[in-house]
RNA sequence: GCAGAUGUGGCGGAACUGGCAGACGCACAGGACUUAAAAUCCUGCGGUUGAAUAAACCGUGCCGGUUCGAUUCCGGCCAUCUGCACCA
């Protein structure tokens, strides 16, 4: 026999696989299908990351095990190829983005098909495309159409040193990152989409779907619903008022002071009023250096003004309170104000402590249905709100009391004496009954910013006229084509290098036919990725995104896997536009994606993200050259918990090496008998049975635990049937898919392993006759018996206190109790 | 600051629904084979005490609780990672 020559076996399978194309999904829409779909990779000039493949990886195991039983199986695979890199590198080394791009993905396409993915390679997709961004600029017409896209006044990062406008991604600490100068934030007209008016149904529709729960969690708390109300406090000698959002109206008697965002229009509109202008207009200005972001990283002090010259009047005890000015509160949360009640808000107590605002008490805990423990922290926390006849003026909170859940109004007039659910009722009825203001629900979810002054991303497909205001093209001349231009160099203050193309721009009106221009603004790299699992189910269709039977027969996708960092933003605008493209009939599920899982990243061997400048990047090639794609696989999805983050390692990747040389070597040890020895009957259909259940589960790690103590014991039995080996590698087949196709054929088989039915299991035949059963003393092991699975309490009794061990264990020990949980566990409380 | 996660031997990790903590692998040590090395095979491997394959005690980030029994459940801390938009 020769040893593995994974060089030579891997190349021969790739090669077999690829040129057959036996991965393809097939067009027969009567079979039962299943879609699998992993994060299709950004193309960057570094080439693949070793945690591509971990994902990849692991839904290959999942479609090759599909295929396996029966089901016609889409495991697509493309490259999401707009993007930022690609510019600015055109931009330092004037070579054309998709001249670099496609550079890279034919690099990228090597690399993973010599890692033997089972990707169905016809149906290869690229956004860059023109014949794939048509579809992306069509649906953006068709939102467009339905009033979800449109223009408003957004802040850019600007670069006051380049004259550019930055992604974020750009802004390190409030400088850019090239150059080094301050970035301000510059008002600019941009393209949005409103993700908002989808923010209930994204939260509803979760409920059916098989998500990871801790992707829910994410997705519901990134949407941010609220309930509450809108209220007006009137400004003090004016006809106005300031309305604000509160979740908390119940506290409303203790708002004892408002705070407005920097940008509210409110200074603007009295600024003959306000007596220390200056004061304020500096204020302003520094918040304008600072982004959203940084205002709460740097942060950490509060800081503010007061706004002199006007009051507010508190609605419901017809106070004067005072209007502030700081950026701890956002112009894009609520209504830019809100109503500050320091005693019963974490932020409003410390900003109020720092500028020496009063604090008022309005709500003390209630003790009445509370745990013991937490009446014992309420009490000794509050207790100068709990004791009777207390002059609440004199009180000076220590810390203030937030909890929804166990409050009691107090000193607030109508409301003293409701819970705080209760006075949250009240108080929104009386202030709807008043005209005071409404409920509101509130969502943390912002409309979607659509625009980059960027040049490589699809063009957004409209035009300008003075006459008939914002017009898209006709869907018949789609695709706008991005032009091939030479100055990437980013136009005057914050433009796109689109808008430097004259010619490019000059269009007439497709509405009155006037000299018009054209959108210069391009698509985020979200756009693309926002439907491409569509595209992949008919990617050669030039009449529509995909053909009506083929999304009716695919559609949705039955498992996507992708990283935990993309739970928010991608998976989110994904499954907008998924719903979008429902409501106009182009697809018939809600939902794009049934499944959601994510993977964890794989960190350097110190520990570290990987990083070029830390020096512990990993290059998936030097893997492949060295211990060959199987041993690759297989570690990858050994090294740890498909769903946690785990550092690589060397001398690990080694032992997977050696695991599949045993493998290979269990040749010398074969019998010609057919089917299970008696001996290994029960290892293999408990092998089968845990095998299939951890896949499903996502538990590779412990999948090849199985494999090698598998390997173990026939090694240690010095023999293995040929009807033990042939299971062994069907099982074994989707982690190292080159070697077991190998060895299947050295067999005599004439089938490939991926035209075999995936194995099957009695589940009789998984289960101990005779089993252990522990035997504790106060909970801590003395011995073990054996006795039949079957046995009752009484004979379990008897073999326990017959035993050796424990008769000697229990020697000058008087028995309490004895308890038996069946097959688990015999525990003896002794004194 | 907010949100989500994680914390178990020298290292990566395993443990069903609250029931034998440390499967499997790495590293290490000893042995076999070899002229020798590599590879391979066999054995050992949480800590302390111990000659011990006798026995006892300690041990799953820290403090406390529930339980016959806690890595697992509850309360409170600490540390690390990821994401972020101080969400009223």
């Amino acid at each position: 026999m020769m040893a593995y020559n994974f060089r030579e076996i891997e190349k021969k399978w790739q090669k077999k696989w690829y040129e057959e194309g036996t991965f393809n999904a097939k067009d027969d829409y009567t079979m039962k299908k299943w879609y699998g779909l992993i994060e299709f990779p950004y193309p960057s000039g570094q080439g693949l990351h070793v945690g591509h493949p971990r994902s990849y990886t692991a839904l290959d195991i999942v479609a090759r095990k599909k295929r396996m039983e029966g089901y016609n199986v889409l495991y697509p695979i493309g490259f999401d190829a707009f993007g930022l890199p690609a510019e600015n590198y055109a931009i330092k080394n004037h070579i054309h983005p998709k001249i670099t791009t496609e550079n890279n993905v034919n690099h990228f396409r090597e690399q993973l098909k010599s890692i033997g993915f089972s990707f169905d390679w016809s149906r290869e997709i690229n956004t860059t495309d023109p014949n794939y961004y048509k579809w992306t600029q069509w649906i953006f017409i068709q939102l467009f159409k339905k009033g979800l896209a449109y223009k408003a006044t957004m802040p850019i990062n600007f670069c006051t040193g380049c004259k550019v406008g930055l992604a974020n991604e750009e802004v390190v600490n409030g400088v850019c990152e090239r150059c080094g100068s301050p970035v301000v934030q510059k008002e600019k007209s941009q393209w949005m989409l409103g993700i908002t008016k989808y923010a209930q149904r994204l939260i509803d529709d979760l409920d059916d779907l098989d998500y990871l729960e801790k992707i829910k969690i994410q997705q519901k708390n990134w949407i941010g619903r609220s309930e509450g109300a809108e209220v007006n406090f009137k400004i003090k000698d004016t006809e106005d008022s300031l309305l604000v959002y509160t979740t908390r109206p119940d506290t409303i008697y203790g708002a004892t002071y408002m705070v407005i965002a920097p940008e509210h229009e409110l200074v603007e509109k009295y600024k003959d009023k306000i007596l220390n202008k200056a004061e304020i207009e500096d204020y302003k200005k520094k918040s304008a250096l600072k982004s959203d972001f940084e205002r709460s990283e740097l942060n950490k002090e509060k800081t503010g003004v007061e706004i002199k010259g006007i009051k507010a009047i508190n609605p419901f005890t017809n106070e004067e309170i005072p209007i502030w000015i700081s950026d701890y509160v956002l112009i894009t949360y609520g209504t830019g104000a809100i109503m500050a009640v320091p005693a019963h808000d974490d932020r409003d107590f410390e900003f109020a402590k720092k500028f020496n605002l009063p604090i008022k008490p309005v709500i003390k805990p209630d003790l009445r249905n509370v745990s013991e423990d937490l009446r014992k922290e309420l009490e000794s926390k509050f207790d100068y709100l709990l004791e009777e006849n207390v002059d609440y003026s004199k009180i000076e909170m220590q810390e203030p009391f937030t909890d929804v859940n166990n409050g009691i109004a107090i000193n607030s007039g109508i409301l003293d004496g409701l819970t705080s659910k209760e006075a949250i009722k009240k108080a929104i009825s009386y202030i709807e009954e008043h005209k005071l203001g409404t409920k509101k629900v509130n969502y943390k979810l912002r409309d979607w910013v659509f625009s980059r002054q960027r040049y490589w991303g699809e063009p957004i497909p409209m035009v300008y006229c003075e006459d008939c205001g914002w017009v898209p093209i006709p869907e018949e001349e789609l695709p706008l084509k991005l032009p091939d231009i030479e100055d990437y160099e980013p136009g005057e203050n914050g433009e796109s290098p689109l808008a430097k193309q004259t010619e490019w721009i000059k269009t007439k009106c497709p509405h009155c036919g006037k000299p018009a221009r054209r959108e210069t603004d391009t698509m985020p790299q979200w756009a693309g990725s926002s439907w491409y699992f569509l595209r992949y189910m008919d990617p050669h269709n030039d009449k529509a995104l995909a053909s009506k039977e083929a999304i009716e027969y695919w559609s949705p996708v039955d498992w996507y896997n992708g990283g935990m960092e993309h739970t928010t933003l991608h998976l989110l605008y994904s499954r907008f536009w998924h719903k979008f493209l429902y409501d106009i009939g182009v697809v018939p599920t809600k939902e794009p994606y049934q499944k959601r899982t994510s993977h964890g990243m794989i960190l350097g061997s110190n520990g570290e993200k990987m990083s070029k400048s830390k020096g512990n990047v990993i290059n998936p090639d030097d893997i492949v050259k060295e211990f060959g794609a199987d041993t690759f696989r297989v570690y990858e999805m050994f090294m740890g918990p498909f769903d946690q983050t785990a550092p690589w390692s060397m001398e690990s990747i080694r032992g997977c090496g050696k695991f599949l040389d045993r493998v290979w070597n269990l040749q010398n040890i074969l019998t010609e008998e057919e089917g299970y020895s008696e001996k290994h009957e029960k290892m293999m259909h408990k092998a089968i049975k845990k095998v299939s259940l951890d896949i499903e589960e996502m538990k590779f790690n412990t999948a090849v635990a199985t494999f090698m103590t598998m390997t173990n014991e026939f090694v240690k039995d010095k023999t293995i049937t040929k009807g033990e080996y042939k299971t062994f590698l069907q099982l074994l087949n989707p982690f190292a898919p080159h070697m077991t196709e190998e060895l299947f054929s050295i067999l005599g088989e004439k089938k490939t392993i991926n035209e075999t039915p995936w194995p099957k299991y009695d589940e009789a035949k998984t289960i101990d006759d005779e089993i252990e059963i522990p035997v504790q003393f106060n909970g801590k092991l003395k011995a073990v018996v054996k006795a039949q699975r079957e046995a009752d309490e009484s004979t379990v009794k008897e073999i326990v206190k017959n035993d050796e061990t424990v008769k000697k264990a229990l020697e000058g020990k008087t028995i309490v109790k004895e308890i038996y949980v069946k097959g688990r566990v015999y525990n003896i409380v002794v004194k």
